[in-house]
DNA sequence: GCCGTTTTCGGCCCGACTGTTTTCAGTCG
């Protein structure tokens, strides 16, 4: 039973609940465990073992006793008891727009409606005629979302959606009016996905900004549109869309709504319990007094922190996950800036689109100190891997290419297979031939967490592995992570001195945010790569760091933000730690 | 259902927009 499996009971029980019509402190309450176990970094199952269930946060004594339940049974009674009262084919109809649990309640008891089947059905027989609250606008609405909800599967990965939003802010800035344009919401936090995009902007004439908004190219759709918010449906690809929101705002409370609609909703209710505790009440115009209303603080988002006694927390750390203990953010959090250098890649040796040469230059014009190349080993055939005899050939080719191109320091190295049983798809000695070793799993990725586990670290003991690559091995949409004892990793990681890599392509930021923030805190030393197959990808680091920063990392426990001679000796270290234990 | 340097009971965040409303409920973020 995996940490998500839990999640997922959890928020059905809330879901549940509130087309019931249960107190909604009490719905909140479930999906509050819901969060705390789906942001959990370590496995559920252990936490149980330990019997510090009830020391998450939201998690009571009645909560801790369900979990225990779901764990050992693989049910929960009231789970099982309210699926009896309430279909739970309703639940499917939660994801369309406009739809919320008391609607949902009406089609279910008024109509018998229980699945989109049949809302389809009864839309098209005309069955909600007459229904109170759903006249011709309602049911149109409906229908433009079951229409939706079959073109738009699920959420957008974070690198497409900063493209897009950062098209949208070209086009926003140039509305007449417009001064300033930023992008706000799970986008500005760099969550890995986002479902929609927020944008904020200043501008004198909010209707007119809106209305320039709601009929900029590609808009399929106006889901809303006042004088001062605006939400579009954006096609961006041809039969993709996502949903895109700009507020316009006062300058002078500018700070109040880029904080508001950053968010997470999380953090910012505990933001709002604070404020409240002081006789303040905070909203997206200012942190005001309740009596009277005089402004406290309202221009910029240090303020209004300011105000509360707290630090101004970069976005990526506003997720109420433990910030608000913090005293002070540390001035060495991870920025693009400390990054020097890329361990990861691939050329046309392999499955790569440009040349070692070309990447080098590439990587130079960014100011990298160092590169290392690594492409496939033999057992990647469909990657075009590198059998013995021409990675020696290419060892020597990228040696030459060293020399040739000054200012920058290349390596050669080998992305190498972590074969079935844990041993690596080149022998010892051709490894021993190499400046720098990534090891991967990317095959036969089984269910079995402890056979998974153990392959992984057979590799990281082998003297010359340096950085265990997108460890969990998922494909964000489209494939799940390999079930791992990351903690157990982490802590071999640490005692061999074994890299942990943050894959910062796209695809998949793998360690994902809260698995990089506890193998940093079992010691392991993280490194960032893109695993960039072009040169154009080596930009993607930039969700690397941002990964890096919602973890909590500081430059220093970033292996690649070290000079060129701290890298080496970190090869050394290992392979004559591990010499001597061999002796 | 959870939680507590004002609390073990009585609270639990806030506003825009929409549609169907004669003054507001539902949804969303």
């Amino acid at each position: 039973m995996t940490n998500a499996d839990v999640a997922r009971a959890f928020d059905e029980i809330a879901d549940l609940l509130e087309i019931k019509g249960e107190d909604s402190f009490r719905v909140n309450s479930y999906r509050r465990v819901a969060r705390s176990v789906a942001d959990l970094a370590g496995e559920i199952t252990q936490v149980a073992q330990r019997g510090e269930l009830a020391t998450l946060a939201g998690v009571g004594k009645a909560s801790a006793e369900k979990i225990q339940e779901l764990l050992t049974t693989g049910r929960i009674v009231l789970r099982e008891e309210l699926a009896r009262e309430v279909p739970i084919s309703l639940l499917e109809l939660r994801n369309i727009p406009g739809l919320g649990p008391k609607k949902i309640a009406v089609l279910w008891k008024e109509r018998g409606i229980t699945s989109l089947d049949d809302l389809k059905q009864a839309i098209a027989d005309g069955k909600l005629a007459g229904l109170k609250g759903f006249a011709e606008k309602s049911i149109q609405y409906i229908r433009d979302g079951l229409e939706f909800l079959a073109r738009v599967a699920g959420r957008t990965r974070l690198g497409v959606a900063w493209q897009v939003a950062e098209l949208c802010r070209e086009n926003v800035k140039q509305i007449p009016g417009v001064s300033r344009v930023e992008h706000a919401g799970s986008l500005r936090r760099g969550q890995e996905t986002v479902g929609d995009l927020d944008l904020l902007c200043v501008g004198t004439d909010g209707a007119a900004v809106i209305d320039a908004f709601t009929t900029q190219p590609g808009v399929t759709r106006v889901l809303a549109k006042g004088d001062t918010k605006g939400s579009v449906l954006l096609e961006y690809r041809s039969g993709r869309e996502i949903q895109v929101d700009l507020r316009v705002v006062p300058s002078a409370s500018f700070g109040a709504a880029w904080q508001y609609f950053t968010g997470s909703k999380a953090h910012n209710v505990r933001l709002r319990e604070m404020a409240q505790q002081r006789g303040w009440t905070l909203n997206e115009y200012a942190l005001s007094e309740v009596e009277g209303g005089k402004v406290i603080a309202a221009e910029t988002e240090p303020d209004i922190y300011a105000a509360l006694g707290l630090p101004c927390f970069p976005p990526e750390l506003r997720e109420d996950r433990g910030e608000f203990e913090l005293q002070k953010i540390p001035k060495d959090l991870l920025t693009l800036k400390h990054i020097r250098g890329d361990l990861h890649m691939h050329t046309t040796a392999s499955d790569g689109h440009n040349s070692a040469e070309e990447m080098a230059l590439a990587a130079k014009a960014l100011g990298y100190e160092y590169i290392c190349v690594t492409d496939h080993s033999q057992s990647s055939a469909i990657a075009n891997g590198l059998k013995p005899d021409r990675l020696k050939q290419h060892i020597e080719d990228v040696r030459r290419v060293a020399k040739r191109v000054s200012g920058i320091t290349i390596w050669i190295g080998a992305e190498v297979d972590i074969l079935g049983d844990g041993q690596l798809d080149y022998g010892d000695e051709l490894l021993a031939e190499l400046d720098w070793v990534v090891a991967s799993v990317h095959t036969g990725q089984g269910k079995d967490i402890d056979k998974n586990t153990a392959r992984t670290l057979a590799a990281i003991r082998n003297p010359y592995v340096n950085v265990i690559a997108h460890p969990t091995g998922r494909l964000i949409n489209r494939r799940d992570a390999m079930q791992l004892d990351i903690e157990t990793i982490a802590l071999e990681a640490a005692a061999t001195g074994t890299a942990l890599e943050i894959n910062a392509s796209t695809y998949r930021l793998d360690l994902k945010d809260q698995h990089a923030r506890l193998a940093h805190q079992r010691g392991a030393r993280i490194c960032i790569d893109c695993d960039a197959h072009s040169t154009d990808q080596f930009d993607q680091m930039r969700f690397g760091v941002v990964t890096a920063r919602r973890a909590g990392l500081r430059a220093g426990a970033v292996l690649n933000t070290h000079s060129a001679e701290d890298i080496r000796a970190f090869v050394a270290a290992k392979r004559s730690k591990l010499a001597q234990r061999k002796r």
